[in-house]
DNA sequence: CACAACGTCCAAAACGTTTTGGATATATAT
DNA sequence: ATATATATCCAAAACGTTTTGGACGTTGTG
């Protein structure tokens, strides 16, 4: 049988207004009242309602992740962020609600669904689009959320990373090596990060005084079978590039094995860097230069940004943007 | 402003129990009375307060899975799990709620919390515990849950690896190979598995007339870094083992690092094995040979049984027993 | 003595749903 | 004609909490 307030009420002979405020700590309730209420609680083994007392009190204490189903639930990105968020989350008090897509067109629905259902105080967004429906909805709403990466347009909470200067950072690195020809797989120009990223690329070639070749720029999906496909059109040219440059690890990972395929040596035959530093990235062989973003410490800023403005505490910072940091490894050094 | 049922009530003159079964679709309600109201809730753009309708219906369509602090948040074997979790229970339509401990004290007060709460109709065990207060307590209150692991006492739904059979095949591998010194980097005998495996090291170690040394045996607490620390220990004995097999993948990525610290090859000096297969073992250098338990698979598995469960529905099975796999790689190859 | 202040308590409303048990009017069967 | 079935609607209760606004008796102050 349940026990609800009702019952210690019942039990203690006192009202339900009391044993509520009894358990909440407020002070006009008699010392000695308290001490039997809490007494009964805790012999029935009292919990509160956390369904009722959300309803009641119109906030969860809960925040919201939804993962869409194009990034496969296991992608490193998101569960390393997921990772960064629960923690910190956790710190304070709150739960993690987590929903995953089934199809990638309900994906603005699922928004409506949780925030529209009062389901969580704020959410978490990530991998944003260039005109993203869900911040256009979000800020319609006047729903607190916050953002990893930049937002074109209005303003919210966001933390980035300078992806311009990485990128940039990794060309001059394979340049610096003594190569000419570099091959980039990029994501979508949908992602809003990807426009960085190519800006770097752009700037860099341009700097470095080195042409641009169409045949040398190819998209991939950001999974790692994406990358590995594109690089495999990369190699297939009759002058394939000597340094491959994918826009996450991923996608570089892939472009590893398809170096590898082909008999090559990843760093002495053809270097590859990717972006992320996800944890695979060190682990792998030979290890992956890439552009590390602290993503799970991103995570962790992001949930308690997040939360200060739910509990409605000013930000120090409004919009974030964190330098990366480029991780040479042996994936992009000629032996 | 809200948009709640009444909103619509006197928009459409109807009254709001008409406009909660035209839009559940009941048939007692009149066709073109139905057509006005759901015209109406499209435009205003209403979405159910599913707080409220969770206290009404008294069950939440959400999963919980509790990571303790002893893990880290990230512990790749949780995210594994989480992953597989999260991909099913969206299939069925339920979102995952994932609480964190800050203290691990007070682990078994989140169980309460969230359960006692009717924060969420089931709830995904993980990690058990030789006598797991988790477990007394979720059977005491007749929770729906499913635990992957095995559990002594009573019925409940599981899904377990035979963690016995999986180092017997790791041992006699490492012997095959001409080891004869065998160190082992077990976990706390507290935890379930635990017993499994090390079962499986003494069977081996029998069967094939080899002595049990003491001194070949440490304990880690499923870290990298307790695995280095234990691999350590062992290196520095004054004729330590030629093979190390440890109890989990994190804690062999951490042996690995401790044989290369001393300038020894892993693989060719020292042999080693882990437990496991997360994605970061297939990726290390060199790859490590561990026991695969396909952990994805098991968490959609978990996810499917309890939401079954949950929904009153026969399960096919009850207790799951998955034959583990020995992934053969180059960390315990001799070149 | 009157009045205010204080300490302790509680009934009722509210949060937004879903479900129960009819009410009412119309159509059909006897 | 009456009785019965059917179609359509709704008031009220319920889920379990928190908060509001005040009741009531006691103590202190002038």
């Amino acid at each position: 049988m349940k026990i609800t307030l009702r019952t210690i009420a019942e039990e203690s002979g006192f009202s339900i207004t009391t044993v509520s405020r009894a358990l909440a700590g407020y002070d006009d309730v008699n010392a000695e009242t308290r001490q039997h209420i809490i007494e009964i609680a805790d012999r029935l083994g009292y919990q509160p309602n956390l369904t009722a007392r959300h309803l009641r009190s119109q906030q969860t204490n809960t925040i919201g992740m939804i993962i869409p189903r194009t990034a496969h639930f296991s992608d490193p990105f998101y569960m390393e962020l997921l990772s960064g968020v629960g923690r910190e989350a956790s710190e304070y008090g709150y739960d993690l609600l987590l929903s995953a897509q089934t199809r990638s067109e309900e994906e603005l629905n699922s928004y409506r669904r949780i925030v529209g259902g009062s389901r969580v105080d704020g959410i978490v967004l990530a991998r944003v689009l260039v005109n993203d429906p869900r911040i256009d909805y979000l800020q319609r709403q006047r729903y607190p959320f916050v953002v990893f990466g930049r937002v074109e347009s209005g303003e919210c909470p966001s933390v980035d990373v300078d992806g311009t200067a990485g990128i940039r950072q990794v060309i001059a690195h394979f340049v610096a090596n003594g190569h000419r020809r570099i091959g980039v797989i990029r994501s979508s120009h949908a992602l809003m990060f990807t426009g960085q990223r190519y800006a770097g690329y752009v700037q860099a070639m341009e700097s470095l005084g080195l042409p641009r070749v169409d045949a040398y720029e190819v998209e991939g999906n950001l999974t790692q079978q994406s990358g590995q496909d594109a690089a495999a059109r990369l190699l297939d040219l009759p002058e394939p590039p000597t340094a491959i440059l994918a826009f996450n690890d991923l996608m570089a990972l892939g472009a590893m094995a398809a170096v590898q395929q082909r008999g090559l040596t990843v760093g002495a035959d053809v270097a590859v860097a990717g972006f992320d530093d996800i944890s695979a990235a060190a682990g792998a062989t030979p290890p992956l230069t890439t552009v590390r973003q602290p993503i799970h410490d991103i995570g962790s800023r992001l949930a308690s940004m997040l939360i200060r403005q739910i509990q409605g505490q000013p930000l120090d910072e409004f919009q974030v943007l964190v330098k990366p940091e480029l991780i040479i490894r042996a994936s992009s050094r000629r032996r």
